[in-house]
DNA sequence: CTCCAGGCGCCTT
DNA sequence: AAGGCGCATGGA
């Protein structure tokens, strides 16, 4: 068996990738820690401070720490899922293979689990912008100092379960939360105190996943399905929020006004194994056609 | 000013 | 079971 030739830890990486439309993926509403920077994006990953600028053909990665093993990346942006696969799934229809097509390059990522839970708490019956507004408050007073590059402004991790667990929900609501700050603060004290273990959801069936998510205050169907698909791995589940509502009314159904059962019962068939991808392509298809811009701040002249 | 935002919990039928 | 309403907060 030959020795283990030592490999120096880098602040430098490179993915290649096909079919990875970077902007897309972190911009359409899965995720909210990521900003745009002159030709990337920044953000945090866990407790690393990450800088990710792409082009067709691959993902350069620029961290503040040493890094030995990039495995956490890798996965955290699925660099080795197949879309091109994934999308061989999706039953053969005109308005999503559009959708596809003006999408393409949308990825899922898998982030971590706790984060992505208490994101999308904090996410109902607000804009993006401003749920990115609100965790970036949370992540400010409550999160753990991460290494950053020289010259570059200071920042913070998600903070865990464990961290807010303990606080009360009058520091929570001074991050912009609102009504949902006690849904947060009992979900976090929940999981702190091994209510769910999230590591051990991805062993679960899909059904089995959600019953035990939706046990926790504040998260209800649609949020459960969004931890389930951005952060647990199961590719089938379909968050049917406000837009999609609205998108699976007019192209499937002529717009005319349909019980929510009923359009819940039809995303769950309809859309095969891969449904919680597709439930992004028209997600994100929806919002660039609105007008708005994601994750830019509507500025007026 | 009013309206609404990647919903949920709880209260009515 | 299914539908209606209030909930904080801040942009548009």
């Amino acid at each position: 068996m030959p020795a283990e030739s030592p490999v120096p830890p880098a602040c430098r990486h490179v993915f290649t990738v096909l079919n990875y439309d970077l902007g897309a993926t972190l911009s359409s509403g899965q995720v909210f820690r990521w900003h745009p920077v002159a030709n990337g994006w920044e953000g945090v990953v866990g407790r690393h401070w990450v800088r990710l600028v792409a082009d067709d053909s691959e993902i350069r990665v620029t961290t503040a720490a040493p890094v030995r093993n990039w495995t956490w990346l890798k996965r955290y942006l699925q660099i080795e899922v197949d879309l091109d696969a994934v999308i061989a799934t999706f039953p053969p229809e005109e308005p999503l293979r559009e959708a596809v097509r003006a999408c393409a390059g949308l990825r899922l990522l898998r982030q971590d689990v706790w984060e992505c839970l208490a994101s999308f708490i904090l996410s109902s019956t607000k804009q993006i912008v401003q749920i990115q507004q609100i965790v970036a408050r949370m992540c400010e007073r409550f999160g753990e100092p991460v290494d950053v590059p020289p010259g570059c402004a200071p920042t913070r991790s998600f903070p865990t379960a464990e961290r807010l667990a303990h606080l009360r929900e009058a520091d929570l609501r001074k991050c912009g939360m609102g009504f949902r700050a006690p849904y947060l603060l009992e979900s976090a004290r929940l999981v702190a105190a091994g209510a769910i273990v999230p590591p051990r959801l991805a062993s679960l069936e899909l059904e089995p996943a959600r019953a035990a998510l939706m046990t926790l205050p504040g998260v209800g169907r649609k949020i459960a399905d969004c931890v389930l698909l951005f952060a647990v791995g199961q590719p089938r589940a379909f968050p049917v929020d406000v837009w999609i509502l609205k998108t699976l009314r007019e192209l499937y159904f002529s717009g005319r006004a349909v019980p929510l059962r009923q359009l819940v019962q039809f995303a769950e068939t309809h859309f095969g194994p891969h449904g919680g991808y597709a439930q992004q392509y028209l997600f994100h298809h929806a919002r660039l056609r609105s007008g708005r811009q994601p994750t830019r701040s509507n500025h007026k002249p």
